[in-house]
DNA sequence: TTGAATTCCTACCAAATAAGTAGTAAAATA
DNA sequence: TATTTTACTACTTATTTGGTAGGAATTCAA
């Protein structure tokens, strides 16, 4: 039950962004690569899917780069997480899109929902803006 | 950020054989295979994983099978997923085992253990005897 | 105005993991 | 003693993960 990469490094980029928000100029991923020693092309693909949310300005060029769209308390942990993985749930079938057909008569279904309950009620409380640096 | 098909296996076994405590048999991994429509030879193999640790006593030949050793509130969820998949963790810097050279620097792994606290705290509160069917 | 820097986009690839099969030996009992 | 069941080892196949490669479009600084 492990978090993938891409889940982890879309955190990585998030909060390196939400460290940055209070400046006003763009952050690129060179840099981000660079200091958290992450491929550059990997996290530029990762992007590619964060990017499909109202996650950030972005800007080509020289002095480019990516800047949060939002204050950092506006981002939850899941949300992020759901943007970079397929699916968040620790089992398919607690999801209301794929509904399994033995779900009214699995034994094992209630456990799934709870676990599920106990994570997201994490995930969804938890924002950026928790786990920023203080300076 | 999914338990693996060997996890939820494992728990569809031990919750069976939970049902079955209060009878004085053998129940056979053919039988919850059939009734589960999983493939026995599978089966088999996932319980040579959950064979290593105390849960349950088993006899060869014909009504032969499994019987848990003990009972069933002392089985926690947690338990059996960790005998059953390699490892718990959603990320696996936060077990003492796998320790991270950059877990003092790293940004991202209060997000974690945070995490894998609360997972935890579920995974080993509940027990088979929270889940298993009232007649 | 041009060249470097950056985002943006598509395709491909290798290694690891997950999920399951196959075959057989050993034991127990009906 | 034939059947049933656990016990054990080896192999296989499909999917997912974790990338790489190459380049086009855009922008700005020098």
């Amino acid at each position: 039950m492990k978090i993938t990469t891409r889940g982890r490094y879309a955190i990585v980029i998030m909060l390196s962004l939400a460290n940055h928000y209070t400046e006003d100029k763009f952050l690129s991923l060179k840099e981000i690569a660079e200091s958290e020693k992450i491929s550059l092309k990997y996290l530029e693909k990762i992007m590619m899917d964060l990017k499909k949310e109202d996650f950030f300005l972005s800007a080509r060029g020289q002095e480019g780069g990516y800047k949060l769209a939002h204050s950092p308390s506006s981002y939850t942990i899941g949300n992020i997480l759901k943007a970079a993985e397929k699916e968040l749930a620790p089992v398919s079938c607690v999801t209301e899109e794929a509904s399994c057909e033995k779900k009214g008569i699995c034994k094992t279904y209630p456990i799934w929902k709870d676990l599920n309950e106990e994570m997201m009620k994490f995930l969804n409380s938890k924002t950026l803006a928790d786990y920023i640096e203080r300076k």
